[in-house]
DNA sequence: GAAAAAATCGAGCGAGCGCTCGATTTATTA
DNA sequence: TAATAAATCGAGCGCTCGCTCGATTTTTTC
């Protein structure tokens, strides 16, 4: 099954989709009043940002280029937000909101099983960084430059992802599944692991490495650290 | 043992030392001509130019926040270096031939066991990223906006880490030591498990992790997952 | 301690930045 | 189709950037 098709019980991770979340989400800031009209802008302005910020890191984009590439002129970019900082306050938003609404999502017969909910998480986590990609590149690059607001958010964001992996670690332990002394510290090891997919994507694609092999790959590697198989 | 002492044996990874093998790399940039002076400038420039990037990134330092920061004058950097990328290229460079250099040094009595071997290449790598943390920090996240020459050698330069590592698990793999399929994909999931140590060092000094407790952690983790505890 | 050499200074240059706002175009209404 | 509202435009503003270079200070030489 292609992971579009895995992700799909889960939500819409399409670009028109996040761009009428993000609408959603700031509808007060953006001036554009016509919904259809402002999805579609939007989410050519979500795009172009991506792909710039992404060669170069958000602060070497300039408004100038954004507009260019996004089909508006300098002016007509100040009618979807107010300021460059809000931009990337949008697209973080929308990041951290899809983890953490797919994450939460584990279907029941999964939940009964540490160790396939443990692989079911990291799937998930693996196969929506691959359907998301730029913009999961975008968070993790532009971490460093968030406003501080933004930053305490990232952070806390990534701290709840890994609670939810180390209460399945604990539960694990418990039941005698996982064979560890640190639920938290493995917890921690984990996000890295997830991470380096859509850090080092070139690297996997040069290997002929797809999504759903690197997510099968770590997952039997933790389970194997963690005593499981 | 302290870091520092379990590594001197390596090398010297002080600032000062590390100002002085940049001073000799780039002698023919450096205006300034007595050695003494040069390393004792270039070392609080280096200093200031980390401490400042790491709090906002490299883009978005200016020169006038670094020359105050450092206690120069403009035109006082500009005997330093001849731009603002060679200031990037230096500080890349103190990183990789460190790296490069520490990890080919591996002691007699470690290469003939596979699983002490790789242990040791992910202690020392530990152990470098803490005495070099803020170079580290730095190349880690300033990688993207590399120039294109500096960029393909860190490219290279990580890969030949991860050669590094592929080997010590081959070699293991053909000796029955670890029990895996694919050397290259484990070694490949190495490398972010160390990483982590310095991206996310805020984290693990929050909960007390040193730096040789974290090694081990991930020495014990990885070995593991190779079948060979 | 005067002359020469080395090192440092900092105001000023052109360029590009984020952002604004009155003018203009496009779409909707009656 | 005329009037109104919505959306877009882009030249221009103030500012900061990387960088230069003649003036100045510090160090070395004899």
């Amino acid at each position: 099954m292609p992971p579009e098709k895995r992700l799909a019980p889960y939500g819409d991770y399409s670009l028109d989709a996040a761009a009428g979340r993000i609408l959603a989400r700031h509808r007060d800031r953006i001036r554009t009043r016509k919904p259809h009209v402002a999805v579609a802008k939007l989410a050519r302005i979500i795009e172009a940002t991506l792909k710039l910020s992404n060669r170069q890191g958000f602060q070497a984009m300039s408004l100038r280029d954004l507009a260019e590439a996004a089909g508006l002129s300098m002016g007509g970019l100040y009618s979807y937000f107010d300021g460059k900082e809000t931009l990337l306050v949008m697209i973080l938003g929308e990041v951290s909101s899809a983890a953490e609404g797919l994450l939460a999502a584990a279907p029941d017969e999964v939940r009964d099983d540490p160790a396939a909910h443990l692989a079911w998480l990291i799937e998930m986590h693996v196969l929506l960084s691959e359907a998301m990609q730029p913009f999961f590149v975008f968070a993790y690059m532009e971490a460093k430059s968030f406003p501080a607001p933004a930053r305490k958010r990232a952070i806390a964001s990534e701290a709840a992802t890994e609670a939810i992996f180390a209460k399945v670690l604990a539960e694990g332990a418990a039941r005698g599944v996982f064979k560890i002394d640190d639920p938290d510290f493995a917890a921690a090891l984990i996000k890295p692991l997830i991470q380096d997919w859509y850090v080092k994507r070139p690297k996997y694609a040069k290997r002929g490495v797809s999504a759903e092999v690197y997510a099968r790959g770590v997952s039997d590697f933790v389970l194997r650290a963690l005593g499981a198989r």
